[in-house]
DNA sequence: TTGACATATTCCTATACGGGAATGTAATAT
DNA sequence: ATATTACATTCCCGTATAGGAATATGTCAA
């Protein structure tokens, strides 16, 4: 079997850096394939299949006006990364790095009176 | 050209099911490989691949005692990705709705007090 | 109708994955 | 020394990409 396809997950069409530089982009607002393919540098038939992966998962959405397509962001799709990997925050967050020292002083305490 | 190493960054390293599971275990604490190969019904050189994988992008570090490798999960690691898409969280937040109504409010109050 | 423009699709190739099976390596026990 | 245990690595294969180039599709204008 090989990996898991682009359009399996959000987390895999997300992994290719010019997919999240789309997400990003879009969160200004609409945006034609030429203004994509533009802004970030992209040849049009590349932005156009990146924006292809983007639709299957429904992190965007189109829109037809006369020849143009604009695409949008549709954000929500978005939350299954965030609820993935907020519930780690709490390993690099301050409030953690204060727990981490109140129970140190807690062994530095017991050092003093052993047993107790 | 293929598609972005797994290697490559976490985003790609995260995109594998099983790697998402083995972070999950981790944040329980240290673990054997035999230990995540059984709790994740894997096979002890999946396990040790996909732990290949999360190490060398740093999501994991290892300590040998004795024959036995235990991993230990480096959530820093996963930073980056909260970071990058906590900024979209807005689209979808509580805080966001209301703000989103509130906008609403104004503009039904403009249209009984047009221009002042 | 013809042409210009905007976008999507197809064909191509190099690359590299994940899983299974088998094997290699290192540490402990007997 | 040998066996056993715990992991890591290697080889194989089917599959699937991303990117380039060329081409197809669809829309509007003259």
């Amino acid at each position: 079997m090989a990996r898991s396809a682009t359009t399996s997950d959000v987390f895999n069409a997300v992994g290719e850096p010019p997919r999240r530089q789309i997400l990003e982009l879009l969160a200004q607002g609409e945006r034609s394939v030429n203004d994509i393919a533009g802004a970030l540098e992209l040849h049009q038939p590349q932005a156009s299949k990146h924006l292809r992966v983007l639709r299957e998962v429904g992190l965007v959405s189109v829109r037809e006006v006369g020849k143009q397509r604009l695409y949008r962001l549709n954000a929500g799709g978005l939350k299954p990364i965030h609820d993935w990997v907020k519930p780690f925050e709490r390993f690099w967050s301050e409030s953690f790095d204060r727990l981490d020292e109140y129970l140190k002083e807690l062994q530095a305490q017991k050092k003093e009176k052993p047993d107790e």
